[in-house]
Order: structure tokens, then sequence, then C-alpha cells
DNA sequence: GCCAACGTTGGC
DNA sequence: GCCAACGTTGGC
């Protein structure tokens, strides 16, 4: 089983917005980072993923979500009045994919990004180097671990 | 709202 | 294939 971060805009699609869906399952469309997308690729079923809020008042990690269901052709891609259209990609010839994905839980608190940069163990999460801006990036079992570790510590508490 | 960092596009 | 211009991301 592999590990993963996500990222979301929740002005766009929250944590809570998950919640709310009726199986609290949702497709993880317009991923347009081809990068991003061979990532998407590489996760199987039961994989598992933290929700990360991005653009937001305090961006951090919010809640885990787990792989429901395997890469798949984003329809998005093929419509030409949605957002995210891309001509590039056809149903012929899908160049962008999506997951679903399963709300496991919120956490009991956010894992701040501020917190996150000051933490030795998570200094090559993706996440906290400067200009990273993959939306899907890879987290290793040792920082899934750390990170879960500061979900129950005071966010200033710093060691 | 600003702007640095990054990815993509397209002229040459 | 180079690289300038442009659009986007996302923290602050």
């Amino acid at each position: 089983m592999n590990y993963w971060l996500l990222k979301s805009e929740p002005k766009t699609f929250s944590i809570d917005d998950l919640a709310l869906r009726a199986a609290q399952i949702e497709p993880w469309d317009g991923v347009r980072n081809y990068q991003a997308r061979n990532y998407l690729r590489a996760m199987q079923i039961n994989d598992q993923a933290f929700f990360y809020h991005s653009n937001c008042g305090v961006p951090g990690i919010v809640g885990i979500v787990s792989v429901v269901r395997e890469a798949y052709p984003d329809p998005t891609a093929f419509d030409p009045n949605h957002h995210h259209y891309d001509p590039k990609s056809t149903p012929e010839r899908p160049t962008w994919v999506m997951v679903d994905v399963l709300l496991q839980r919120k956490l009991a608190r956010t894992i701040t990004l501020t917190e996150m940069k000051q933490r030795a163990p998570l200094a090559d999460l993706p996440l906290v180097k400067k200009g990273a801006r993959l939306s899907v990036m890879p987290v290793n079992a040792a920082q899934w671990a750390f990170i879960l570790g500061l979900e129950q510590q005071c966010a200033s508490s710093v060691a």
C-alpha cells in the first residue's frame, strides 16, 4: 500500500464537501499536470492519502481518504464548456485521468503547512519545498507516520 | 492582491 | 532544441 497527498482548494472542494457526499466518495478530477497524473495512475485500491487544503486561510492537512477506484479517464477534459476542458484529451485517447476517493476521517486538527515546514523529518516532502506546486504527490511511510503523530500534539510544540 | 516559482506554448 | 512570453499555482 502506498501513501499520497492530494491538494484541493476548499473554496472549490473541501473535506466538508466530501463528508456531505452520499457515500462520502468523490472523483478526484481536474488534474492537468503530467507528473501529478502519473502519480494518479500509480495509485492502487486502498492506498491512503492526506487531504490537503491549499490557497486558503490556514493551508494544511485536514483529513485522510482512501482510493476506491483506480485511474480512469477524466470526462471533464472532454467537455468544451468545462473549466478544465483540454482538446488534446479525447475519449479514444484520454490524456487526463482521475481516481475515486473515499473519506476515511477528518483529522482531530489541521496539520498546518507552517508546522510541517519546521519539522526536520518532513524536509524531503515535496509539499514543503519552495515553489512546490504539485497537486498530487507521494508520501513515504515514515513521513506518513510522523504526520499522524503530529495530530495528537499541540500545533505550537516544536520538538 | 501581490508575486515568486513553475509548467507550457510557440516562434525561430 | 532553445528560450522568451505567458498562464497558473499557491503562500503570504
